[in-house]
RNA sequence: GGAUAGUUGGCAGAGUGGUCGAAUGCACUGGUCUUGAAAACCAGCGUACCGCAAGGUACCGGGGGUUCGAAUCCCUCACUGUCCGCCA
């Protein structure tokens, strides 16, 4: 949610940098600047009304402890007429609040001015590769059929058992994730990140502290009776931390990593994209989060896109790094990068983490502010970044390191795993 | 699931209709004292909105009501603690 001081001052800056993400404000903007200016003079309305009625209470207290019955009630009917007006404008007020909030839901978040334009995926940036791709033999096949050949993943089972998407891993393929996760943590806490594990299920004003309702709720499921949501990312419980949190600037940045499984119902997808592993409903990821201060955020968004590649490098595994384009961009970011790793059998770069500097755009939603020494609170940064996302890692891991003898485990990771190849 | 007690400022904790944005203690910040520190003493110390400012308004879990006036009374919802039951 952007502020509203911003969007009065800065109108036009932000219109033009919206249009990289092809998103006309000017209407909406307008829309909310009308309907500030109507609030705050409903609210001065308000305020001189319940001022006099305040006034007139003091006094009618006053007279009756003089004991001047006839002039505190006399007052008492000045006091009553009052009433009525100030009824009206507190529901005005409370309308016009509500209105605002409404169309400031519909304002997604101002575009760095480095986001390139364009209109989706196939116009980001890439702005580094690394690493080389295999080679692979001739009769190299699929994640999904390896997983098959060598008993890791068993996604009929998980139909039996749930429905498609809801793969079961088993054997080696059960230590490999445990390993993974195990790896990406600790690769988190030498870099600072403090590890938590945090509900997976979500109240109603989590969900909506970092953006995932009111508008996205179709992607989460819910748990009609107790009203709960699933989280679709750690980023929800982990955000949330820092709901309606003032920090000491002094303590920032604060730096949290956790592992979490993820749930997304993912409706309306279908095709060779969700094939095997591309796509699922439930996975596991672990989710870095900080909260930075404002001078610093970029700043933060860099060490935390190193801090992945570091990790695809310890992984061995071929990966760049895209800039997104505005129209790519997700509604609450400010700034994004993706790392995409080459899965070699399906001859595609897969997705593996997205990295997002959301400036006070979340912050505001949360009420997550920091303060210097004595002075006024303000909003803090909030970033986050896969670190990563479980998945397509393994599909990655299985196509690109598939030999006759068998699939080769990354060194950096042998001592998670426990053995060096899978056969 | 049953019973019961609660929800007040960073924390603890008073406050049952007016002078309460709210005592007191702790914590925190500044100062005095001290070679320095501790202790003691003095002062400051919530958030948001409106206003050029002076100042005003709102907030004592959320929402609604009674009243000239509500932290205080009523209704309702949410959450938390404790005991019992069940249980990894």
């Amino acid at each position: 949610m952007l502020e509203l001081s911003r969007i009065r001052e800065q109108k036009e800056d932000i219109i033009e940098k919206m249009k990289v993400r092809k998103f006309d404000a000017e209407a909406h903007l307008n829309k909310v600047i009308k309907l500030d200016e109507e609030r705050r003079s409903t609210q001065m309305a308000l305020d001189n009304d319940l001022a006099e009625a305040n006034k007139i209470a003091k006094t009618v207290g006053q007279l009756f402890k003089e004991g001047k019955q006839e002039e505190a009630n006399a007052m008492k009917a000045k006091a009553s007429s009052l009433k009525g007006s100030s009824q009206d404008l507190k529901s005005k007020l409370a309308e016009l609040e509500d209105e605002i909030k409404n169309e400031l839901y519909q304002i997604p978040n101002v575009p760095n001015a480095i986001v390139p334009s364009g209109n989706s995926d196939e116009d980001n940036e890439i702005i580094l590769e690394e690493g080389t791709i295999p080679t692979l033999l001739a009769n190299a096949i699929p994640h999904w059929e390896l997983a098959k050949k060598y008993n890791l993943i068993d996604f009929e089972l998980g139909v039996k058992i749930t429905g498609a998407g809801f793969p079961v891993y088993t054997g080696k393929g059960a230590r490999l994730q445990r390993a993974l996760i195990n790896f990406f943590i600790d690769e988190a806490d030498k870099n600072g990140f403090e590890e938590v594990i945090a509900p997976l299920l979500v109240n109603e004003s989590s969900a909506i502290g970092t953006g995932q309702l009111p508008d996205k709720e179709g992607q989460m499921y819910h748990c009609e009776v107790d009203d709960f949501y699933l989280i679709p990312t750690g980023e929800v419980p982990i955000t949330n931390i820092f709901r309606d949190v003032i920090i000491q600037a002094s303590d920032l940045p604060v730096k949290k990593a956790g592992h979490t499984p993820c749930f997304r119902r993912e409706a309306g997808s279908y095709g060779s994209d969700v094939r095997g592993l591309n796509r699922l409903h439930q996975f596991d990821k672990v989710e870095i989060v900080q909260v930075a201060h404002p001078d610093k955020s970029y700043e933060i968004l860099d060490e935390m896109v190193e801090h992945v590649k570091g990790l695809l490098r310890k992984l061995e595994l071929p990966f760049r790094v895209a800039k997104l384009c505005g129209g790519d961009l997700g509604f609450t970011a400010a700034l994004t990068f993706d790392l995409e790793v080459y899965s070699t059998a399906q001859q595609k770069w897969l997705e593996v983490s997205s990295i997002s500097n959301f400036e006070s755009f979340q912050a505001n939603r949360l009420k997550l502010r920091f303060r210097e020494g004595n002075e006024k609170p303000q909003l803090a940064h909030t970033l986050n970044g896969s670190a990563l996302a479980l998945p397509r890692i393994v599909a990655a891991l299985l196509e690109n390191n598939q030999t006759p003898e068998g699939i080769v485990i990354p060194e950096a990771l042998r001592n998670y795993t426990g053995f060096d190849i899978i056969n």
